[in-house]
Parts: C-alpha cells; structure tokens; sequence
DNA sequence: TATGAATGAGTCTTCATTCAT
DNA sequence: GATGAATGAAGACTCATTCAT
C-alpha cells in the first residue's frame, strides 16, 4: 500500500509480499480480481517487475496453495503428546488443532480446499495433511482403544468430520450456528466415539463426561474465546 | 455442439441449455472459463443471443445457484417415513440421500456449497437445506432415542458429517478413498450414534450391527452402484 | 411511457411519436442515447415495429432535423405586418419571433443548427428560415430607412445577431446572464441600428427609445415571462 | 495512416497525435465515430495503447474541450493595446481575433461551444474566453466612449454578434456567404455602434468609414485570404 | 401490423505477457 | 532488477438490422 516504504525489500521478501497480496485480493474481492495487474499496483511495482518472480499467474496460484496446505500441514503437526498421554486424547486435540488453524486462516483452508481448480494431472497435494491424522489413528487402534477395522477408513471418517465442520464455519461465516466450540466438539467426539471398543467408550466417550478434553473445555474459557 | 442439431429448441429449452453449459464450464474448466462467449460457442449461438434470456453474466450465475439449492433441497426432502419407520432411520435416510445427491450432483453442490462467491447483501440460501434435517433431529429427541439436548447443536453437528465426506468426496475424487459407502456409511454411523441416548446405542448403534440400515445396505448393491 | 395508453394509434401519431419520444431522448440524454432500442423501448414498441415507420436511423434523424427547420421557418414566417406599420419595426418582430422560438423550443433550435451532422451531398436546408427575414430586409431598404447596400450582406448581419443570442442562451443555460429579455433586445436594436440611415437613427434607434417595440415590452411583462 | 512513419514517437508527441485525430474524427465523421478503435487504428497503434495515455474515452473527450477552450482563450487575450490605442479600436479588434480563431479553426471552436455536452455538474468553462472581452468593454466605458449602462449586457452582446458570426460560419459553410469579411465587419461594427454615446459615433461608427479598423480593412487584403 | 429471435459488428475496457531499454 | 511501451486476445455488453411468423 504505501508504495515508498514497501520497495527497497530483498528477493524473497518481495515473492512473499507477492503471494501475501495476491492472496488478499483472491479472497476478499474474488476470483476475478486476481489479475498481475492489480497485485503489481497494489505493491507498487509494475506488472513485468513480477516476471520475475514468477513465470506466470498461474504459477502464483499454485504457490499459494501449495503455501496454504503446507501451513495446514504444520499446525496439525504441531500437536505433539505429551509423556503418556492418552492417544485418543491426542488425536482428539489434533482434530481441533485442525479445526482451529481453518478457522483461523480461513484464507489458508480456502486455498487448500475449496478453491483449488483441480487439474487431472497435477500432484495430489493434500496427503500430507492426512498423514498425521492416520498416524495418530494407527496408535489408537494399536493400544485397542478403537476398535481393530481398516485404518483408512477410520481416518478418512474423521477427516470427513473436522473437514466438514470446519468448512461449513469458514464457508458460510453468515448462517445462524450455535456456539462454535460446542459445535466442534459434539463433532470431534461423535466422530471419535463411534470409533471406540465398547469399553472404550466409559472412558473416553463425549456424553459419559469423563474424558479429559471435555472436562477441560468445561472449565477453561480461553480457547473458546480464541476460536469464536 | 452440434450445432445445427441443437437449434430449433423452445425459449425454456434454450435457457436451460445456456445454464446446463454455463455450469458444465464452470465447474469442470474453472471461473475463469465462464465467459458469456464460451457458453455461446459450445451452444451455437452468438454472444448476443444469450442476452434475451438472461440480462447478465451475473444473472446467470444466480439461476445456477439457486437452481443448484432448489435441487438440493428437493432432494434432501424427498425422504419420506415409512409408517411406524424409526425416526432414526429417517434421519438416517435423509442423510444418506444428501450424501448420494452430492456425489450424484457433484456440479450442483459446487455450486450450492463451494462456489458460491459470498455477497454479505444475498439472502442465505442455504437455510432450507438445513431445516429438512433439523425437523427430522426434532422427532428423533421427541421419541426418546436421542439425549435431549440443543436440538441446533445436534442437526449442526450431522450437517457437518454429511457436508465433510460430501465436499472431500467431490472436491477431491483423485484421493485414495477407500470404499466411498462405507466411509459414508461409518461417518453418518458415528455422527448420529454419538447423540442416541446409552439405551438406544444397542438398538441404533451402528457397528454393533441391528440397524436396518446397514443390514440393508450390507445386502443391496444399487445404491453403492449408484454414488460410485 | 404509459405503455398500454399509448398504443391503439394510427399509423401517423405512430410515426410522430416515435420522432418526438427520439427527440426527446436525443437531447435530453445524449448523443449516445438516442438508440432505435430506447426508442421502442420507451413507447412500448418492439424495435423491428420502427421499421415499420422508418427505414434506419438515419432516416429518424432527418426527419427530426426537417422537422425543427419547418418549425423554426413557421415561426418566423407567422410575423405579420400590421397594416400600415414601420418596415422596420416588422423586421425587429420577426428577429425577435425568431429568438423567441429557439428559446421556447431549444431542442428544435438544437436540431435545425447544433446538432445536424453536415453531409455535403445533403441539401442545403437553413435557407427557407433566412428568406423571410431577406425579405423584410429588402422592405427596409425599399422604404429608404435602411441604408443602400448587399441586401445579403445585411440579412446576414441580422440573422448573425439573432443566431448568436439564441444559440448561446439555448447551449450554455447555466452561464450567469444578465436580463435575457434585456439582453436579446440589446443585440437585436444594435444589429439594427446599424443599418438605418443616419435620419432613421433618430427614430428607430433602439437606446434612444422612442422604437414601438421598446415601448411595448416595457410595458407588458407577459413575453419576458415567457422568454425567461 | 502511414503506420510505420508515424511510429517512434515521443509520449508527448503520441498523446498529442491521439488528441488530434480523436478531435477530426469526430468534427469529421460525426459524434458516431469517435470511437477509441478508430482513433487506434487511424494512428496505427492498438486499441489498448491509447490507454496508456488516457484512462478512458471520456477523459479524451474532456481534453479536447479542455485544449480547445485554452486555444480560444489564449487567441482572444493575445491582443494587446498599442500605447494610446483607442480602447473601442482594441475592443473591435479583439472580437476580430475571437472570430478569426473560429474560423482558422472550426473544430476547436465547434468543441468549446457547439459539441460540448453538457453536464449540469460540470464546472464552467467558457467564463474565462468571455472574461478578456468584457474587461475591453469595461474600458470603452470608463473613457466616456460607451454610454453608460450594465457592463455584463453590454458584453453579452457584444459576445452574441461575435458568436453568431462565428458560429454560422463554421457550421453552415455551404450557405452562399456574402463575403465573410464584410460580414465580419458588418457585425462587428454594428454590435458595437450600438453601445457608443451619441458623439462617439460619429468618430468610431463603422459604416461612416472613419474607423482605422475598417479603414485598414479595406486596404490590406492579408487577412481576408487567411479568414477565406 | 407487429414481434420475437437472432446476429454480426462494434462499443469500452482489462488482461497476461513480451521485450527493448 | 525493474520498467515503459506495446499488443493480441478476450471480456461483457449494446446496437441496427433482418426475417420468419
């Protein structure tokens, strides 16, 4: 915006201000306000200045989504157990880091998942993003908390769960949703509990009340304030 | 295409050609690639031509939209009780036909769902998508099978389910799913298990087996045909 | 406008309604305005109806502009000689009749002089408006009040004078005018007087008063209302 | 027209050039035609070169009233009094420039009062071409040679006579004319006799013939070949 | 008589991209 | 490393006009 004090930046400074105000007007004016155009004068260079950095407008596209799902990747990543914890516990907290980061980039999801035009032959991206989520599955079923079944499956039913949730949120900001956080969790712990040994699920279930991660939302404010 | 084959159609037929081609153009070729000239080309009439049926680029959009949620609806709608049918089979019903509407429509729900360029200033459209599902939760509470509890938390959360497999499902057909209905199947499982009350897990409950259901679609192979 | 009380005409008032609803889009819209399309438009007719009266646009427009000319020539040439009264004073009512008409009928005057596209192949139309005034002229000079001289030379003068005042009060309304009624009088007793003999100067004259004319309008405001 | 010689210009040179044929097409070829393809392709440059130079069709059109007015303006306030000069003899011969610009240059002045459309929001632009003349009738008055009276009346009528000449010259050049230069006079001459006291007419009147203007005039034939 | 459907040409304008400087 | 100039292609849209009905 301020041309004067934007200029003057190192190489891959500029690419990131490139892709960072490309992303700005993708999202907020649309698709059809994407053009070099209008990114070279929003950062105050000329249009053939971004030739530069990148071979085309297409390419700039695919770096931002490629940008996106690797920062969707980390933060899921991101959740790491702690000494013992439970692994239901920790894939339940991974499902809301997932959530939470879609929330709150909702730029980010945008990009990864909903406005990416699928080319037949491009590389399929997302895999990564499931990748944590199946391993953290893995050992669930591993210490015969979920019940033995095809791995995939199960992943792939709560990935369904906190993708559908949290697109639907980010998708359409403006329909009439009951609290955020409670609906998130009511997701998360179907989507988890319908997974569980029968035995399982006296500990680990939603509505039984005694798993840790809802005793904690009971009690703690912080996270529901962040997410709403 | 076929161009001289395609002439000699009635006005309604003609509109419902321009909006079947703007759709396929759409979706399947990107925003970029609905352009007034495009649809025009692919049905054999001039640019201009298109102007005595819709006064705009944006009109046509519209229609699409709504045509897309009115057809959601219907279908989502079409569900009927059987008399004496368990009300949790109802709403199970109802949801596996969003589902397979989804995936059978994938262009109408791109557009009803992912498309959709939000303007703060429309009137929510997809409210009455929602309103099906949400009558059914209310009867499922009223019978007792489900916790009484915020009847919108509950038909939020199922709508999160549905929508999750829906979009991955059609966003994303180049993943390696497994079994697309029995992913559906385990989520809609899990979705609504988690809001039957201790009792009527051992009647509703879907992996331990009895629902009717999944009896039914454990023996009848149309429908997998079908959403395949 | 009022679409359903303006059909059922003959073919005639058809005709002219089309030229006045032209006209009247035409100058009051613009250059750019004035479309078959609006036209039909506006008088509740299909486009291809116009044709039916008119055979191109162009045919519309010089209907228009022969149209203001024979209004304009009406006008001028509705100025009858009293009997017995001063050539020159006949003259003056005629200048002034003429001034009058472009001002109450600005479109008109706009049409016969502003706005014709000049085809040199096109007759030649302005002179039957010119003629009257020639005439008057050569009464002037006949009666020995006007100087001898070019006949044409004087006409021209006057119809110099004319033009001017109504051509600059019709295209710049929001200019600050002093009196227009003033002002017109002004530059019509000049352009006279210029040609008087210097005997007639004394008796004519427009400052030195004593014209029936001045007279006239001094005392009755009806006309300056009208003009204003 | 040359496309290639007209090439490897300067910017200035190259939006000079695009002012000047927008300017004939459209004096030439009518409203109609001025038309940024034509302009483009008249130069021999694309059409979206033009935009290079100027943000829109109308912003052209703005330039060139802009240009045209600051040339009438300019040409009118070129002349200048003599030491000792007669102020009436500078009044004359500054309505002789006024209309010698005109006629020396049709399509300016057809764009500064004939073309202009107006917009009542605009802001006015003819007031400063007015202003150099009524600051020469200001001094006819204060030097006793004018009678005494409204000042603005005065120069308004002054401004018709010259406009009217003017404006007829340029927009009807296919009348059959008295000699435009004696018309000229005539005109001027008579606008102005019409303003003089009584004594000043007998040493400034024009037809009695002892003005150094006219006199001049008759000798010198210069500037009737330059107005012919 | 009037019109609905259609079109081809043309409108302004924006775009991605190239290339000499 | 950046740009100014330029362009060809395409965008949405309007128009005058035709013609079968």
């Amino acid at each position: 915006m301020n041309v004067q004090t934007i200029r003057d930046r190192s190489k891959a400074e500029l690419r990131a201000l490139i892709l960072t105000t490309a992303r700005n007007l993708f999202v907020h004016e649309g698709y059809e306000s994407f053009s070099l155009r209008k990114v070279a004068h929003e950062i105050g260079y000329s249009p053939a200045a971004i030739y530069k950095h990148f071979s085309s407008k297409h390419e700039i596209f695919e770096s931002l989504t490629e940008e996106s799902f690797a920062a969707l990747v980390q933060a899921s990543a991101a959740v790491t157990p702690a000494a013992g914890e439970n692994p239901v516990e920790v894939l339940k907290r991974g499902m809301h880091a997932y959530v939470a980061f879609g929330l709150a980039n909702p730029d980010h999801y945008r990009f990864a998942f909903l406005l990416a035009v699928r080319k037949p032959e491009a590389p399929y991206k997302p895999r990564a993003a499931y990748i944590a989520l199946r391993d953290r599955v893995q050992r669930c079923i591993d210490c015969g908390q979920f019940r033995p079944g095809n791995l995939d499956l199960f992943s792939q039913s709560l990935w369904s769960a906190v993708h559908g949730v949290t697109s639907l949120l980010v998708q359409r900001p403006e329909f009439p949703w009951v609290d955020k956080d409670e609906l998130i969790e009511r997701v998360i712990d179907s989507a988890v509990q319908g997974l569980l040994t029968e035995k399982s699920q006296h500990t680990n279930g939603g509505q039984h009340g005694n798993s840790n991660f809802q005793r904690r939302s009971k009690h703690k404010g912080p996270r529901r304030k962040k997410a709403a």
